[in-house]
DNA sequence: CCCTGATTCGC
DNA sequence: GCGAATCAGG
């Protein structure tokens, strides 16, 4: 594969939008992030500068930030994780009512009545789980990455949240535990020993 | 380990 | 110009 002007435009498109240097050579394809890497200094766009602009002057950009004011994320982490700036404004909105409006908590502490819907993922009750595991698969999913079905990956835990009828669905999506398919968090509902839920009756 | 970008240097 | 190998870091 070589450079074609279209490939670089997607290149600088890309990368433009923060996507990552592998992510770019998965989508360009014949190519590895080194090679995309690589061009991206050649075009002399290493700088992830937005406005057009270049503050190179001379200065110093990295005169000791010393104290980042506000926020202390990242900035450069933050574009991968909506990888996909489309147009498609519905999502956004007037939105998030309730960040967690529990559509199926996990830990039902009475396992209401099952709607005979699709087959909920593995969801052992209440009684079955300690209440330090509880709480702990509590507070991951109010920071699950919510991915999409497309977006998980060999090591992104892929526990189903929500209910799969609804909008209200995605996965865990954090990191998976080694040679899981579940974050910690996850994978101490999942897996169980025989005996903890051996006396389960209905 | 997984990943990121940066740099080097033979081609 | 190209990009694998390597480096440096999270």
């Amino acid at each position: 594969m070589s450079w074609t002007d279209e490939r670089v435009e997607t290149l600088k498109r890309m990368w433009a939008e923060g996507q990552s240097a592998s992510q770019i050579a998965k989508e360009l394809g014949g190519v590895t992030r080194n090679a995309v890497i690589g061009k991206v200094h050649r075009l002399g766009l290493s700088n992830r500068v937005e406005g057009d602009d270049q503050p190179a002057a001379s200065a110093a950009p990295a005169a000791q930030p010393a104290a980042e004011p506000v926020v202390a994320t990242a900035p450069a982490e933050v574009p991968r994780v909506a990888p996909e700036p489309e147009p498609e404004p519905e999502v956004e909105a007037a939105e998030a009512p309730e960040p967690q409006p529990a559509p199926q908590p996990v830990f039902a502490p009475r396992r209401p009545i099952v709607p005979a819907g699709q087959p909920l993922p593995p969801q052992p009750s209440a009684n079955e789980i300690s209440p330090e595991t509880l709480a702990s698969v509590r507070e991951v999913e109010k920071r699950s990455l919510k991915l999409s079905l497309m977006e998980l990956t060999e090591r992104t835990c892929k526990w189903p949240i929500g209910d799969p009828a609804t909008d209200k669905f995605w996965f865990c999506g954090l990191p998976s535990t080694a040679g899981k398919p579940y974050c910690e968090a996850h994978v101490g509902v999942a897996f169980q020993p025989m005996s903890a839920r051996r006396d389960r009756r209905r």
